[in-house]
DNA sequence: TAGTGGTCTAGACCACTTA
DNA sequence: AAGTGGTCTAGACCACTAG
């Protein structure tokens, strides 16, 4: 029998520790990761079928197909039924990245939220749209300039529907309110949101705002709130200069995922 | 009993249907959405105990397990052990995006790529660094421009590793190349794949050929693919002009997951 | 201590693919 | 007909949280 001390590497054996603290069906996802990407089986090649990977690693099937499932959603393997599983190759078009980058600068404590501007006004023919509601109703706006260590990074304007049953109004106001839309803190009352990332150039304001030239490159963030009934709650949109933010993501097989 | 005819509603009943091709952890999926959706859960709620819903449900734990597992997945709710299941309020922070917009470009039969220029160079010091190879040494210098309907929405520009055992070189020049890249097709050789979106605007050449305005918003995809050696074996990066692209997702319950 | 989620078993039956 | 993945069962044991 082998002595199985406290195992500190992360390397994955070629065997299941039933003792570890990780599960086993984790285990066997590292190590057919791991397998793959150490090209033994490469792309197009068909796994061990679910009984052979039973049999070798001494799991249930239950198991084989838990640690097969989550290759699936990592986008590493495919499966076709009566025919096996399969390794993909990577493919640009499966890629997928989040907002962590932002929502880090969000939480981060060197970040502050000036408010510019934030009273009520009438609802321009846009903002109406957007909120689903007649032109000239009486909506709150927000104009809020985030800035890291003194130095304004992200410019936010944000239309809300004005609700007086609501504490909606003076929760917005907080300095975390943007905060709290990221982490979800204090949306017991939205239901969904939509967002849109597109491509622009900062005009004259956001340029002064954000102290960056006229004319170069940013980030718009677009979004939408909605309460349980559907309708919109708030309508707003973050503008980042294009070289204080990037996307990164990856495809295929790579570490720590 | 009730008679359970064909169901072509899409509406989820309160039962689930045994006789029914979708799974029963699917269908739980379902009833809980939008039981959620509907706010008899609201965001911060507990949801009933798994052995509750093992009981209201009829089905095995097992089953309720896997349906929750999806709703964690999903980001609908969060578990915590020994404390139970609760709703979580939507949360821009882990939003994803895809770039299915992106793919189905490449897919589209109306689109076609335009070699402008594919011949060995001499790496530049950038693409040499990217490339992790000396300065000077041979590579394929690609540029392609991508049209849709005659108009040109994408500008392509790739280095390539020469390497004459490989038929990376031939294939890399087909018309196809570009959407096996996206789709993976043809990359049994290519391990991995690195992102970077950035925002950005065009220059005069990228303008000229896509035929847009000087200094317009656009969005820079840069990507760096990887042979099983971990060894770069393509460096290149699209440009797209940004009224031809945006990125679009939801937070949240919405319709349809 | 009771209740919760987290993991895992050792099978079962089904649908599908391939030969 | 044999082999594959897809679903599901009816429990088990564990770790954690709460009263």
């Amino acid at each position: 029998m082998v002595q199985k001390d406290r195992q500190s590497t992360a390397e994955p054996l070629d065997e299941i520790d039933r003792d570890s603290y990780e599960p086993a069906y984790n285990q066997l996802v590292n190590i057919l990761r791991h397998q793959i990407a150490a090209g033994i089986f490469r792309p197009g090649d068909r796994l061990p079928s679910e009984a052979q990977l039973c049999g070798r690693y001494q799991v249930s099937p239950m198991t084989v197909r838990r640690a097969i499932n989550i290759l699936v959603d990592q986008g590493v393997v495919s499966t076709a039924q009566g025919r096996g599983t399969f390794v993909k190759p990577p493919e640009l078009g499966t890629a997928t990245f989040d907002l962590q980058e932002l929502q880090s600068l969000f939480s981060d404590e060197r970040t502050t939220a000036r408010i510019l501007e934030a009273w009520p006004v009438s609802a321009t023919e846009r903002a109406a749209r957007k909120l689903a509601i007649p032109v000239g109703t009486r909506v709150i706006y927000i104009r809020r300039l985030l800035c890291q260590e003194g130095a304004p990074v992200i410019y936010h304007r944000e239309y809300l529907i004005y609700d007086p049953t609501l504490p909606t109004v003076e929760a917005e106001l907080e300095v975390t309110a943007l905060r709290d839309l990221f982490d979800g803190s204090g949306g017991a009352v939205l239901k969904k949101g939509e967002l849109i990332i597109e491509a622009t150039v900062l005009d004259e304001e956001e340029a002064r705002l954000l102290q960056a030239p006229v004319g170069a490159a940013a980030f718009s963030l677009e979004h939408t709130f909605y309460d349980f009934d559907d309708r919109p709650a708030s309508w707003g949109w973050f503008i980042c200069r294009g070289d204080r933010l990037r996307f990164r993501t990856t495809v295929g097989i790579h570490e720590t995922a």
